[in-house]
DNA sequence: ACCCAGGCGGGCG
DNA sequence: CGCCCGCATGGG
């Protein structure tokens, strides 16, 4: 095994990166039985198991997109470091100890995330299956049969009409969905900003309609691996409040704040493990205990 | 039946 | 600037 094309087990829980409601979530699969998760990759299927270790796929391409989407590279221990700050922080990386960031292709992220405005994970993955089934290109397996469609480009969704996407469950997103589609496929390169810097990535994605500031943090975390956004939605807003101002209202400009100065260059780490520990937790013990 | 969901844009003071 | 409103739709 040469380089670092294996992770070892404790540092890297591909079920809870699958299930933690990231972009792979909504387009990808997980084989609970296998413990390997399945995702196209340009007109191709790869699949991973539980190491993050290439099962199925072959090419530089598709080891690059893996090492990319794994962060197969990433100095986890030096993350956990960076953001322990404090016991409710540690107890998340307990709970969901090998949890990684994924990082995803720019317009997969921006389309799902425009489709989990006013919604839920549930759901929006039901849409994004319906989306793809119905706009994406096929997808082969290494034998060569098809095994369904790809997430559909933003040139496939420029073409569509609002009552077709309507009909895929998109709802009142449908509209944002075809702007953006035809935003990005014109005056925006989504490939093309990856070298830039977080605040001016942030500041171009805020340029698409359906996008604001919420949306525009989630795709330069998860869809261009800026690590330093914390996208700040209604989850992560009130456990900030209760965890750490005693449930006090805070504006998403001093959650900001708090969360640059305290997380830095990781604070979308630390985004993360307090949204998804946090919601398992909520109704138990947080909101009690403040 | 009712309520909610990883927000957003637009209109208002 | 901050605040308030409507918004499609499936599941609890």
């Amino acid at each position: 095994m040469r380089g670092r094309t294996q992770m070892k087990d404790g540092k890297f829980d591909i079920m809870h990166t699958f299930e933690s409601a990231q972009p792979l979530t909504f387009f990808g699969d997980y084989d609970y039985s296998r413990k390997e998760i399945a995702y196209p990759f340009m007109g191709r299927q790869v699949r991973v198991d539980r190491f993050g270790k290439i099962i199925e796929g072959k090419g530089a391409a598709v080891k690059a997109d893996v090492a990319r989407r794994f962060r197969i590279n990433e100095d986890i221990d030096a993350i956990y470091h960076g953001i322990s700050t404090d016991d409710f922080i540690r107890d998340s990386i307990k709970e969901y100890s090998g949890m990684r960031l994924t990082h995803n292709l720019p317009w997969e992220t921006t389309l799902v995330f425009i489709l989990s405005q006013f919604n839920n994970v549930k759901r929006i993955r039901l849409t994004t299956k319906k989306l793809m089934e119905r706009y994406g290109e096929p997808v082969f397996d290494s034998a060569g049969s098809a095994v369904g469609k790809g997430v559909p480009g933003p040139e496939a969704l420029s073409a569509a009409k609002v009552e077709d996407l309507m009909s895929c469950g998109t709802g009142f997103r449908a509209k944002y969905l075809i702007s953006a589609a035809k935003y990005c496929s014109s005056s925006l390169d989504l490939d093309r900003i990856s070298a830039k810097d977080y605040a001016t990535i942030k500041e171009e994605l805020m340029g698409i309609d359906g996008v604001g500031d919420k949306v525009a943090d989630c795709i330069a975390l998860m869809g261009y691996g800026k690590l330093e956004a914390f996208p700040i939605d209604t989850w992560i807003k009130r456990l900030v409040e209760a965890v750490y101002f005693r449930g006090r209202k805070r504006s998403p400009r001093q959650i900001h704040e708090f969360a640059s100065n305290r997380w830095g260059a990781y604070a979308g780490y630390a985004q993360q493990y307090i949204f998804w520990y946090g919601r398992s937790r909520w109704k138990t013990w947080i909101s009690k205990s403040r």
